[in-house]
DNA sequence: AAATCGGGGAT
DNA sequence: ATCCCAGATTT
């Protein structure tokens, strides 16, 4: 690989970082737990979504040993809402392994850190080189966009098969002397500067040394394949009422939502009524006897592959004993204690509305 | 190689 | 609406 420029751009990019980046909260840390914890809350989320998750994450589980001996539930209750939840079990997972295969001492070798569960080639570079000054580059989307701007790369930002390009490319340019300075300078920049639409090329620091501006073509890349439209799911949720509680299932530890809590439902079926629908997965799940009481509200909710409109109803429960078929567990609850259970997002959109003078009896 | 896995911010 | 985000894992 042979790259021109590199010298005086990893001079520019560093010294930029020194003048211009943000004061983030784990950047005022040098341990690798708190440089691990902000990475993996990171991974496909603002900066600003995370701070705050950030900050409460670090306040209950300070160190390794805290998060290895907490509860699940607990745990991933602290994470509701930042999504992408099998992160929050990995790390859980991982901290228990640090703590019994490690003793509680994070491995600052970067082969045996990427073993633990969720630490990927991003997390890996990035911790060893922040916490620990290994000079391992990192590649992630503002490290991708920046190297396809300056050297022109044609190779899509979003296919798999660019990736050993962009990581040889990132490893060449790398700051060996200041690895975790340097990889926070690349990635800063894209977030302040070399920014997906509208770069601010004015104040690039290594803009001298970028094919993409010389060439007056910085909109052009990176180079991005598109991908296709996500279709819309029909889903219903219900409400059911038995004594003045409402029942809520918890989702399987795997999967989409995996471990979160919800009112039970599922996916309307061609030809069905969302009525029908909304007992029938209630029975099929549950094997209790369901009566549809009234509808309470249409949501919209959009994920990464698929969006779905869901409606919801109040229920009345009408017979039978407990059988889950699908869900790992139940709970019979009061409006109140809705604020114990991690619900997806799209629960939160009807939760607010149940207010205890809503419901009904039975 | 492609699909899966959330939710919010920017445009 | 669409893209994008300090990606990892499974299929």
């Amino acid at each position: 690989m042979k790259l021109k420029n590199t010298a005086s751009i990893r001079k520019h990019l560093v010294r930029w970082y020194m003048k211009h980046h943000r004061a983030l909260p784990w950047r005022e840390t040098r341990d690798p737990y708190r440089i691990w914890v902000s990475e993996v809350m990171l991974q496909q989320t603002q900066v600003n979504t995370v701070i705050p998750y950030y900050e409460r994450f670090l306040k209950r589980f300070p160190d390794v040993n805290a998060l290895a001996e907490a509860d699940a539930g607990d745990v991933l209750k602290l994470w509701e809402g930042l999504g992408y939840y099998a992160r929050c079990r990995n790390l859980h997972k991982a901290a228990g392994q640090v703590v019994a295969a490690h003793g509680g001492k994070i491995p600052d070798e970067r082969t045996r850190f990427k073993k633990l569960p969720g630490v990927g080639d991003y997390i890996a570079s990035a911790v060893q080189s922040i916490a620990f000054s290994h000079a391992h580059a990192v590649v992630d989307g503002n490290v991708k966009r920046v190297l396809a701007r300056i050297f022109r790369m044609d190779a899509p930002v979003n296919q798999p098969a660019s990736y050993p390009q962009f990581r040889d490319i990132a490893a060449t340019l790398l700051d060996t002397a200041r690895p975790g300075i340097f990889n926070q300078a690349v990635m800063e920049l894209g977030a302040l500067i070399c920014k997906p639409k509208t770069p601010d090329c004015g104040n690039c620091p290594v803009s001298d040394h970028c094919g993409a501006y010389a060439a007056g073509v910085t909109d052009e890349y990176p180079k991005r394949v598109r991908r296709k439209p996500v279709p819309v799911r029909h889903m219903v949720a219900g409400i059911v009422h038995k004594e003045g509680r409402m029942l809520i299932t918890q989702r399987k530890a795997e999967g989409l939502l995996g471990g979160l809590w919800e009112f039970p439902g599922g996916e309307v079926r061609k030809g069905e009524t969302a009525e029908a629908a909304c007992i029938r997965e209630i029975t099929e799940q549950t094997g209790l006897s369901v009566g549809i009481v009234s509808p309470l509200t249409r949501v919209r909710h959009a994920y990464t592959h698929f969006k779905i409109e869901m409606d919801v109803f109040h229920c009345r429960y009408l017979a039978g004993d407990m059988r889950l078929s699908g869900p790992d567990d139940f709970r019979w609850i009061t409006p109140d204690e809705t604020d114990d259970y991690p619900f997806p997002k799209a629960n939160h959109k009807f939760i607010r509305l149940l207010t205890s003078d809503k419901g009904v009896s039975g």
